[in-house]
DNA sequence: GTGAAAGCGCTAACAA
DNA sequence: TTGTTAGCGCTTTCAC
């Protein structure tokens, strides 16, 4: 008695796991039907299938889909991970968009997990993702480059706007910055003060290290404020320390930054571009929407995601690609409002 | 002879997958102990666990996670998947946001899926999803009823933004348009469009509903526009609609299409609000940035991505929520400069 | 198409 | 702490 009533029931102390065989039994069929029933639908009789259905149900069944065997083949979810650092931050958007696209064309699910630029949650989620995905995408990773050498090991990965020695990379270039670069020179504000980002993110350094770089040949003079955190907030924080003291050009670390600076310097009764020119990094869709809208610097975000997509299908596929030094991808300058064209009479220098 | 060789060499014709025993034998101790090496660091000497991770390394053993077998408690990923319409959205960010905060505070990993509004691809993602997550978390799913009926049969289910019987839902309430029509009625704008969002969208039924459920006690006369994308684009198209039968008043299905309907309207030449009051829905971080700043309907996004993963962590658990009706949290709408707050003499009616 | 039985790779229980 | 043994739940033979 008590055979067929639901598990868990109060005559058992605890819930018991609800097994094939308890299906079979209840069908009235071998394990290996109920198995096949669900594994192969097309190796029943249609009639043993729903039969196997009806008694799963009624037993309430629920396949322990992660003991399946067989070809790896048939076992693998066919799901590619991409960890971001910072859901909020429309830059990942786009990439996510690239690899989205690049990963469903190729009949792949992808996953996203944000990582909230945080180390230790980083690896929290490698450790919990990765045996169910057949493929990572790091970007803007916050690990330590070996600890990222040691999960590429594991799986297929690939880094994103970011550069790991040994494990395929695929990161934007540094022209932008030269080109901004280029416009405060001419249009001669020769004192740029640099809004850093966070200080653990790779592409903080080589945005810094791009415009240190280029401003020797162009006469600029370039400092160093931050770090400060990559959001909106941040660049309103950005924002008080530069006010004490100023630079006619401000390069800030992404476009968050670049608005909150904004904000806060017109909300200071400063005027952008003439007090103040401001250059964002990642011409995301909130730079053509603020007032004034904000000349930024452009990476192909889409097509990073894509690329990246692409070279991990080609990993996971048995292939090598060169890993020791990162595909590189254009990055250029959108000027918009938040710099003038020329010198502006008058203007801070 | 070949026998320490890398997994596919030359000489085997295929891949052998290389298990514990192989690492067992390597390491010249028994299987049991390589898998507690892996499993349970903490009980081996340090001597066997360093020999053991030699061998294994040696080998190049990989271990068959997914084979893990133990206390079901140790077995679980401790992951949680959301899957939103549409990552693009800012709304999903904020519902996001608070989910992860919740899921991250009880120690578990959210992951994030886009099923880019399409009910194929949401069935795919859950289909690869279901086996190696602890819960699932539906946001504005597009699949029918019944379809999100058996999912919930299978995992721990909690619907977002919808309401689907029998399963637990947490949606915001209808508060924030009622208010929306008041101050339409207020202002003497008494012809109002709604421009409609996706047809398979629950909320968006749910909308117009309620704004023409408020139309009668207001003397409100409603109609609708659409159905339109529900971003920005679709909010232009809407736009290119009304101009050929103008209202003095719009609510829009969500912010971006309230923005593209807001920017394709001052683009003709229209004045906002004194040609045509526009409110959108969702006051998402673009209302605030847009020109003008849009006056928008509020859900507690952040509270509802939270309600939602409490309620689906006590489900987990054993418990038994109320699935006759849906937890409603109230919406309120913020008054921004696309609606006046008085009525603008000369303005259309 | 179906059943019986022999695994899959890993782990828990039990001694030693 | 370690090795031995007996499984886990599901799948794949291989007969019938």
């Amino acid at each position: 008695m008590n055979v067929d009533g639901p598990p868990g029931e109060a005559g058992s102390a605890r819930a018991q796991r609800v097994t094939i065989y308890d299906v079979a039994r209840a069908a009235g069929v071998a394990p290996s039907t109920v198995s096949r029933a669900f594994a192969r639908p097309g190796r029943v009789t249609a009639a043993t299938a729903e039969k196997v259905r009806q008694a799963a149900d009624q037993v309430g069944y629920r396949p322990e889909m992660t003991q399946r065997r067989g070809p790896a083949e048939r076992r693998r979810a066919r799901t590619i991970a991409l960890l971001v650092a910072d859901i909020t931050n429309p830059v990942f958007l786009d990439i996510i968009r690239g690899a989205e696209e690049a990963v469903t064309a190729a009949g792949y699910t992808l996953l996203l997990a944000n990582t909230q630029e945080s180390d230790r949650l980083e690896r929290g989620i490698l450790e919990r993702v990765l045996d169910s995905v057949d493929g990572l995408l790091l970007t803007s990773s916050r690990m330590p480059d070996a600890g990222i050498r040691l999960i590429a090991r594991q799986k297929p990965t690939v880094v994103l706007n970011r550069f790991v020695t040994g494990v395929p990379c695929v990161v934007g270039d540094s022209t932008g910055i030269r080109r901004a670069a280029e416009l405060f020179a001419t249009i001669g504000r020769t004192r740029v003060a640099y809004l850093a980002g966070p200080e653990a993110s790779w592409a903080n350094g080589v945005r810094w290290r791009a415009l240190v770089d280029a401003a020797p040949g162009l006469a600029l003079s370039v400092r160093q404020l931050g770090p400060f955190a990559p959001d909106i907030a941040g660049g309103e924080a950005a924002a008080a320390t530069w006010l004490t003291r100023r630079t006619p050009a401000v390069l800030a670390y992404n476009d968050l930054m670049a608005i909150g600076f904004q904000r806060a310097v017109l909300a200071a009764g400063l005027r952008v571009p003439e007090d103040v020119a401001v250059v964002g990094f990642d011409d995301s869709v909130l730079a053509g929407l603020v007032v004034p809208a904000l000349t930024s610097i452009g990476t192909p975000l889409v097509r990073i995601g894509a690329t990246a997509v692409h070279h991990l299908l080609a990993l996971e596929r048995g292939g090598h690609p060169a890993v020791d030094r990162p595909v590189l991808l254009p990055t250029r300058l959108v000027e918009r409002s938040s710099t003038p064209a020329r010198p502006v009479p008058g203007a801070p220098r």
